[in-house]
DNA sequence: ACTTTCTTGACTATGAAAGTCGACAAACTT
DNA sequence: AAGTTTGTCGACTTTCATAGTCAAGAAAGT
């Protein structure tokens, strides 16, 4: 069997995680296809081998974000994903927003249903948990695909 | 048996949090006592009570809270645990670093242990992620317990 | 003594997230 | 038209951190 280039993709995490497995793969798939914008479809299995995403679990992420209108996708010998919007128009937020979607909206800022919130109403943490929540949305719409890719370009990363 | 004022206080989230409930917990019973503060030692099974908090598991939170700095305790009839610090030296992010102290310094933000991380110095997304726990922190460690007990008195809360 | 309350380590349960499978459908090749 | 490649889709299984529980023991007070 062939030794992976990335021995330990699939191993937990051993913490909290801020970003949900899933989403930093939806990110780093759709960062991988603006990178290979304007050269037609992406097959799934590059995608998983440059982001090193398993690549089943890559197919399940790529055709729930069809439904975002960002991607689309094409059957066949030279098939694959590619953006049907432009990486400048595409920012972290909206991928995030859309992968939680199905989140009630009501649901205070910890991400606590308000149906199951003991202080239903009467949070004393309500607005600090809406500070959090806006803070982090704030840096992600700010932030474009091509930002990340032009970050790249500048040796802007790890240490 | 009585019908607990907090029916729900069991069932899990439906969604990803962003903040544990095991961290909620730790701040509420910390808001708990701060409100206490002064009136010597509060047990764990009123916090539990007023608080919404499974008693067991307060227990465990609070024993390990001791380590911080925080709070203390005593044994006996009038035991309990009680704040050794006011609560306008005692930030959110006091609570939040000391419960996350295990978690690896050199993880990533997007809190992804580095050993396992696939794109080792030279993840694209570090910068963002940095940013945005940079942003979490900054508003958890401008808000004191003092705060949160002054926006209770103001009302400002849900809705 | 007796009661109350915290202490401690070990234990179990849960369910969302993560990952997998396989039959199928479209697109292209020859 | 047969064969190959690649996406589609629903159902399925696995994982394990979080959450929560238990019970025997140790202080502290009456």
């Amino acid at each position: 069997m062939k030794v992976d280039k990335f021995l330990d993709y699939k191993s937990r995490e051993s913490s909290a995680m801020l970003i949900t497995k899933k989403n930093q793969y939806a990110l780093r798939a759709i960062f991988e296809l603006a990178k290979h914008n304007g050269k037609g479809p992406r097959k799934i299995s590059e995608i998983a081998k440059a982001q090193a995403i398993p690549a089943k679990f890559l197919e399940v992420i790529l055709n729930q974000l069809k439904g975002s209108g960002m991607v689309n996708s094409k059957r066949g010998f030279y098939g694959g994903y590619y953006l049907i919007q432009p990486p400048e128009k595409i920012t972290v937020g909206h991928i995030m927003r859309f992968l939680e979607r199905d989140v009630d909206q009501t649901d205070c800022a910890a991400l606590v249903p308000e149906t199951q919130c003991p202080f239903k109403g009467q949070c004393t943490f309500f607005p600090m948990w809406n500070k959090v929540k806006a803070a982090i949305f704030n840096i992600y719409d700010e932030t474009t695909i091509k930002d990340l890719i032009d970050n790249e370009k500048a040796n802007v990363n790890c240490k």
